[in-house]
Parts: structure tokens; sequence; C-alpha cells
DNA sequence: TCTATATCACCC
DNA sequence: AAACGGGTGATATAGA
């Protein structure tokens, strides 16, 4: 039974080139009671003030992958819907889990339940014709309406498979959080565009002077590329031994390269070649005219909810070092707010650990464990227990991936038989967190499903990884800490540029920036509290005004690296 | 010559 | 037997 007297099916037509808004093209909406149909081309909408059927509290409105008709409302600044229901958030947590057979788009989610619908090569073409982006006959107009329609009844056959199962609240709560993606889809983060087109101009001459360079004394390079067949040859003139892969191919990760490079550094040019030569990837980005980083975040993508942006569109995917693209315009300011050790905050809460609460509110819960589990005293600091923390701090990050002792030891710097002990006393001191752990993991294994505290669910598959069952309530409570976060910030009128798996980059104009970081601190606060019950989760800010760059410490190095490449005069990285 | 796979690098 | 969770993506090499 659907709760509302109304039920608006709704589908947008609509071109996004690279980096820009969308461009609505045409709407068809369906009322599922009464069958009332209408249909409007783009010259309509741009004429309406507001959506032409009630989205107000007695309606729901019904989408797939609702945050696109969301981000049309915004582009025709019409007022939002109140109940939104997205069959694709319910989709995914309805089959979460579960190998998609034919995918999770619109037309993989009605053939397994048995509808029949255009085929992907139909749609392909449609599409086709939609993003050709000129303008269309009559008949053109005609039948991508009748596409658009095509969708809306596939929405209203779908729509009662799924109605059994919703939960509704929660299922709502899923639907507010496509407007917040919406929004953060739509401000998107600003880019030095000046600096981003110098690069990719200069990239390749850089690369190439670089190759010629080191490579002449090497002579593994073929034009561009890295061989390996070359680079064996040239070991076995050196005389270098070199590890291989159980394969029988060369090692060439880095960890290998550095190893090496320790005790023959004359191949220390090479692997610093290898690495620069890999890191930058800048055709991807899609940035828009008016100098802004946007790409579809994939909410609920992910077995955790997280969402999955491509790694080349967005800014955040890339090295870290990249970031120094990330500037905010004059008059206007950036901050990226981030959790503060997110998942082990939700795991003391889940499992009402309080020793393990008490650790993270310390403020340090690796140096928390050192002293809980008399490794330090009590009276120990960062400072004067270094080395133990550090070793601590491994075990505590290991812990979250259901490391094993080995692979703990090696991480740490320290012998498999330490790590062991540090793991023994980790389950003795914080016991309640490991029964809670041990018993959600079997109960998890019984049922065959988990569930997040607002109702993000997961099926077990037949071949179940237990690491993966561990870690789990951990990053998927992470993950709707920061949608009820997102929908709390947006609501409130903050621009989220991006959200970053347990951050968000935030902007305002210099004058405001100061109360919109406060302001969304608290949010991500009263989000943290609703996900654990109570216990507070810190965050961390980083701000940065213009003229300043964003800047990661961990990737500054980098940047002045590349900057020196550079021809001309280049800003230094502004930490 | 094109495509599939393995490996690697990066993000949180 | 493997033993680090969730991901995306580029590249080199092998195979069709």
């Amino acid at each position: 039974m659907i709760p509302f007297s109304e039920c608006w099916l709704v589908d947008f037509e609509f071109a996004s080139p690279a980096g820009e808004r969308p461009r609505p093209l045409c709407m068809v909406a369906l009322e599922l009671h009464s069958g009332r149909e209408m249909r409007f081309w783009r010259d309509e909408l741009l004429s309406m003030r507001a959506a032409p059927f009630n989205v107000g509290a007695s309606a729901l409105f019904v989408a797939y992958y609702a945050s696109a008709e969301l981000g049309c409302f915004l582009e025709l600044s019409w007022p939002l819907p109140v109940n939104i229901l997205d069959l694709y958030a319910e989709h995914r947590c309805e089959t979460n889990g579960v190998p998609s057979a034919c995918g999770d788009g619109l037309v993989g989610a009605l053939a397994i339940r048995g509808l029949a619908h255009i085929s992907a090569g139909e749609k392909e073409a449609m599409r086709r014709l939609i993003l050709d982006n000129r303008s269309w006959s009559e008949a053109e107009q005609a039948a991508i309406l009748d596409y658009c329609a095509e969708d809306v009844r596939a929405l209203a056959a779908m729509l009662p498979c799924m109605v059994p199962k919703i939960d509704w609240p929660r299922a709502l709560l899923r639907g507010r959080y496509m407007v917040a993606v919406a929004r953060m889809e739509r401000a998107g983060t600003p880019i030095d565009v000046p600096l981003l087109q110098k690069l990719r101009e200069s990239w390749d001459p850089i690369k190439r002077q670089l190759v010629e360079e080191i490579d002449a004394s090497f002579g593994v390079f073929d034009n561009m590329t890295f061989k390996a067949g070359r680079f064996r040859d040239y070991l076995i003139a050196a005389g270098i031994p070199w590890p291989r892969l159980s394969s029988g191919v060369l090692c060439l990760d880095d960890t290998t390269f550095r190893d090496q490079a320790a005790t023959w550094p004359q191949l220390l040019p090479l692997h610093e070649l290898r690495v620069t030569l890999s890191s930058l990837r800048l055709t991807g980005l899609e940035v828009s005219a008016d100098g802004r980083n946007r790409c579809l975040l994939s909410p609920f993508r992910s077995v955790t909810g997280r969402n999955q942006p491509s790694n080349s569109k967005s800014i955040f995917g890339p090295a870290r070092w990249m970031r120094g693209l990330i500037r905010p315009p004059p008059g206007t300011g950036v901050a990226y707010v981030d959790f503060t050790s997110q998942e082990i905050a939700i795991g003391a809460a889940l499992s009402g650990d309080e020793r393990m609460a008490d650790a993270y509110s310390s403020g340090d819960p690796y140096l928390a464990f050192a002293i809980d589990a008399k490794l330090a005293p009590p009276d120990a600091t960062k400072a004067s227990h270094k080395p133990i923390r550090d070793r601590c701090k491994a075990i505590v990050l290991g812990i979250n991936y259901g490391m094993s002792a080995d692979a703990m030891a090696v991480r740490a710097g320290i012998r498999p038989c330490d790590a062991r002990e540090l793991l023994r006393r980790h389950r003795e001191v914080y016991r309640t967190f490991w029964n809670w752990s041990d018993a959600t993991v079997y109960a998890a294994l019984l049922t065959g499903r988990m569930q997040t505290v607002f109702g993000w669910r997961r099926r077990i598959g037949n071949e179940p990884n237990v690491r993966s069952i561990m870690n789990w309530p951990m990053q998927a409570n992470g993950a709707e800490m920061m949608r009820i976060a997102a929908i709390a910030a947006t609501e409130a009128g903050i621009e989220i540029c991006a959200p970053v798996h347990d951050a968000f980059l935030i902007a305002a104009p210099v004058n405001r920036l100061g109360e919109d970081v406060a302001l969304v601190r608290e949010l991500m606060s009263r989000a943290g509290r609703a996900v654990t019950g109570g216990l507070n989760v810190r965050t961390d800010a980083e701000i940065v005004r213009w003229p300043d760059r964003f800047m990661d410490e961990r990737g500054a190095a980098m940047w002045d690296r590349v900057m020196r490449l550079l021809p001309g005069e280049n800003g230094r990285a502004a930490a």
C-alpha cells in the first residue's frame, strides 16, 4: 500500500555535457492511480515556475535515479518534491550483495523482476538523438517524448512489485538524500582552469623530455612506454637480481622498486620517472565552462552504500597532489571537513564497548590502546611514546580491515610474533567490541543479511569474505552518517562541492566561510550522534581562502615537483 | 590489430 | 588456502 493520495512517476530527458549542469529537454509525468499523463517539451518547462503536478506533502514523487530529475528541478528553479521515492535506491537496497546479472539500470532492474522494456540498443539510439543537442524536428520531439513516456510506464510497472518490500520512512530518507546529491552534483568543485589548461598542454612535452633524459642510461622505454622485456635485458646486463611474481613476470610495483633502489641507487631516477609518469591523469577530469569540476556521484553504488564517482572525472579520484588544482574564486573560500577516525567511533558505539568509546573520545585512540593494553603508562603522550603509538596505530587500523597479524607486522615494521601479541591484547582490552563483531559476523553468515541503523541492507553471497562482513557495519554506517550530514547541510543552505567518503568539501564567500564551517561541523556531529546513538564523532576542518589553493600536505612535494617542470611562473603550494 | 586479463596505482 | 575493507582506472602484455 502506498501511503500517499497522489503518486507521480516522473522522468526527464536532458543533456549534460562533461562538467556542465543538465539541460532539460522534456518531461513526462504519470499519476499512478488516475492514469493521468502529462508531457512537456523544453520551452514549456522553461516557462513554468513550478512542477505542473502536486509535489506537496500529500503526494509521492517517484523516479529512477532521482538525482537526475531533481537536478532538472534545480535547473528550472522549481520547488522540490516533499516526498521522494527513488526506485534505483530501493532496487539497490533490495538486491545489494547479490551479483547483478543485468546491471542496475532501469532495464536491468525491470528484467530481474520479469518485466519487459525496450532494449538497451533502442535506449542507446534515443540517448544519441537526445545528446545530439541541436533543434529537433517535430517528429523527433514526439519520438523523444514517447521514449520518455516509455520509461515512466516502466516505473509504473515496477512500483507495485517493489511496494511490498519498501520500508517507507527509510526509503523516503534515501529519497531525501537524492536531493542532496542533486545539489552537490550541481555545486561542483572550483578549479584553477588556467593552470589546468597549462598542465594539459605542457604535460606531453614534459613527459617526452623526462623520458629522453633519464632513459638514455637505461634504454628500457619504447617511445613513451616502459617495456618489461627491455628492463629484464638491462637487469641482466647490469647484473642486478630482481624478484618475480608467481606468474613469472618481473615485480614492477613501487615497493619492489624502492627496495631494490636501496641497494642499486642507479635505479632511483628510473623509479622516480615511473612514479611521475603514472600519476598525472587530466584527460577525464570534467570541468565546466564556469570552472567547476562536476560529475555524477553515483550514490548507493558500492555494497556499503557509499557514493562511487568516477576516479578520472572527479578531482578527488586521482593522486592527492592534483588537488592543488582546487582553488576558490576571488572573494570565496573552501573547506575540507572530515570525520576523525569515523570507523573507530562507529565500532565503539555500535558494539557498546565503553572502553573503546573512551579511547576514541580521548582524541587519540591509538595511544589510548597502548595505555589500555599497558604497553605505555597512563601519562604517555604522542611525543613520549611515539614508537609504541605507531605500532598500535597500525594494529588498530588493520583491525578495521580484518588484517592478519603477518600483514600488520609488515605494515608496522615489527616481528609477526609481536603483532600477534598486540592483536591478542586488543581482543582482551576491547572484549565487548570483539564479542559484538564476532556475533555480527555469525548472524550475517546465518541469516545471509546485514543492515545499517537506517536500513541500508546487504545480502551475503555464496562465498562470503569474513573480513568484508567484519568491516561492513563500520563502512556502511559511515556512509549513512555522511548521507544524513549531507541532507542536513544542503537543506541548511551549505554549498557542498563534493562528498569524499568521510569528508565534505564546502564553499562559501569568505565573509561567511567561518560560519558555514562551524555549521557544517555541528550538523556532521549531529549526524554522527544519530548513527552512533549519542557518541560524539569529531571533525577536522582545513580552510583555504582565495588566493590560496587547496593542498593536501601528503601531496605538496609532488605538486612542487610538477610545478617546477612547467614553463613560466607558477604558484607554489599554499598548505 | 583488437580485446581480455593481470598488475599496478590511487582514493577513503 | 589465503590471510587488507570498499572502490575506479590506466597500462602492459597475452591471446584471439
